[in-house]
DNA sequence: TCTGGGGTCCTAGGACCC
DNA sequence: TCTGGGGTCCTAGGACCC
């Protein structure tokens, strides 16, 4: 959600746009398919398993989010409902052209998800609608692709804005959300649901304590909300109060971890067939970070059973390996998440998903042979700490050594590094 | 027998997002 | 038979240190 600045600073921006592409990937299918127009179309997930995307025709039918394909198969077809597997390429591109054509409206931009930005509107006073609008006919024009724009004076009211100008027909996509009355009055409509950052869980155990509209929780002592739900939710008040807490985030952060995962067409029960699925996965992640320039110090490899049978026994179960190299080599990946494997791993249960996840991501560097030799009893973000230490001193891509010195408490002293190369810190250590 | 308190680090899991 | 995949951040609690 970006950096957060302490409440009640004079935040940067005052006034944020949010735009966010109407029914994206239904929206990009059509961009190539135009006899899709005006029909009831949805996107599927990965393995045909269950809708992601509906257009607006679609929603009309009660197709619900999320709704698993092999129950509605026959009904969409009564329906006329046109189905697609999904095309992430696609959206991928069709995402960077957006974007592209966004930064025209506003330098100071934060790309929140593929189909969605936040703008810094400030200085357009007055022609903040008109900017809006025409905002909106351009993105149309140059890429096909409908948008929606909400304008407010932080970016939680901005998605509340968002939200009323798709489904306030006369808005024409356009909603700005200024006036403090009008804040309440829309509030005051709508579920705890609605806003962004509250989902089920929270919605529930705010009910527990009497708030059951955005417009309560607005209303509620900031306070008490921290104490009893954290300083999270804390934000979320004052942000619909106008107060803002989240400031745009321009520059991307770097990947903290990248995952492979998918579920089983059916049911896997033997250990042989979860290697094969965890082989899979570990080079498909490997390959995905090293095209990033990539490598990782730890990994964790999950497996669960398939929450949805309840008759079955249940199990989730994951573990974390610390890789004694940093690595970008896939045979050393995929061995190390065999042995994860094999501790996670229990005979007699029904697995339906497993995955390979890479964490403590750094930048590879141009040293072949880049070592991060530090025994197991090191944390990974303690040796994380030291490698960042290192890539400060020397700059990010020239040289990374062993750290067996480093202990969890440890600072790293820069007397100690020396722009030399060496597997053994000991030794380092004194050549510094 | 009595037996602090605060800080940091780490991990697992929860909760949310798109 | 068949219910996605990929992310981030926060918290609670234990271990450990001084």
């Amino acid at each position: 959600m970006g950096r957060h600045l302490p409440c009640g600073a004079d935040a940067l921006t005052e006034y944020f746009a949010l735009v966010d592409c109407n029914n994206f990937y239904a929206s990009c299918e059509r961009v190539f398919q135009p006899k899709l127009r005006g029909q009831p179309v949805v996107i599927l997930s990965n393995n045909d398993g269950c809708v992601i995307a509906r257009s607006n025709e679609a929603k009309a039918l009660g197709i619900e989010m999320g709704a698993p394909w092999h129950q509605h198969k026959k009904q969409f077809e009564e329906l006329g409902v046109i189905v697609r597997s999904s095309n992430y390429t696609l959206y991928g591109d069709m995402s960077a052209r957006v974007m592209k054509t966004l930064r025209q409206f506003s330098p100071n931009l934060e790309v929140y998800s593929i189909d969605e930005a936040f703008l810094s509107f400030d200085g357009f006073d007055s022609r903040m609608e008109s900017q809006a609008r025409d905002l909106r006919a351009t993105v149309y024009q140059w890429t096909g692709i409908p948008v929606s724009v909400g304008i407010a004076p932080t970016k939680t009211l901005a998605k509340i804005a968002n939200r009323a100008a798709k489904k306030n027909p006369a808005s024409g996509g356009v909603y700005i959300l200024m006036d403090s009355t009008e804040q309440e009055d829309l509030l005051g409509q709508l579920k705890l649901e609605d806003v962004w950052g509250i989902a089920r869980r929270l919605s529930r155990r705010l009910n527990e304590v009497g708030i059951t509209t955005p417009l309560e929780l607005r209303q509620a002592d900031a306070h008490f909300i921290r104490e009893r739900f954290g300083v999270v939710i804390e934000r979320i008040v004052l942000e619909l109060r106008g107060q803002s807490c989240l400031e745009l985030d321009e520059v991307p952060s770097n990947r903290k971890s990248l995952v492979s995962s998918r579920s089983f067409g059916r049911s896997v029960t033997t250990l042989q067939e979860l290697r094969e699925a965890v082989s899979t996965y570990a080079s498909r992640a490997t390959e995905k970070m090293r095209r990033q320039n990539l490598a990782t110090a730890s990994l964790i490899v999950f497996v669960e059973t398939n929450p949805f049978r309840k008759q079955d026994k249940q199990y989730k179960a994951s573990q974390n390996i610390r890789l004694p190299l940093a690595s970008s080599d896939t045979g050393r990946i995929t061995a190390a998440s065999l042995t994860s494997l094999e501790a996670v791993w229990k005979p007699n249960h029904n697995y339906k998903k497993a995955g390979v996840m890479l964490l403590d991501l750094v930048p590879s560097t141009k040293v072949a042979s880049t070592l991060f030799d530090a025994p197991d009893s090191i944390s990974s973000q303690s040796r994380m700490k030291a490698i960042d230490a290192i890539n400060r001193h020397f700059g990010r891509d020239t040289v990374i050594l062993g750290s067996s010195r480093i202990k969890p408490k440890g600072t790293l002293r820069r007397e100690m590094l020396s722009p030399c190369y060496s597997t053994d810190w000991n030794k380092l250590a004194r050549v510094g």
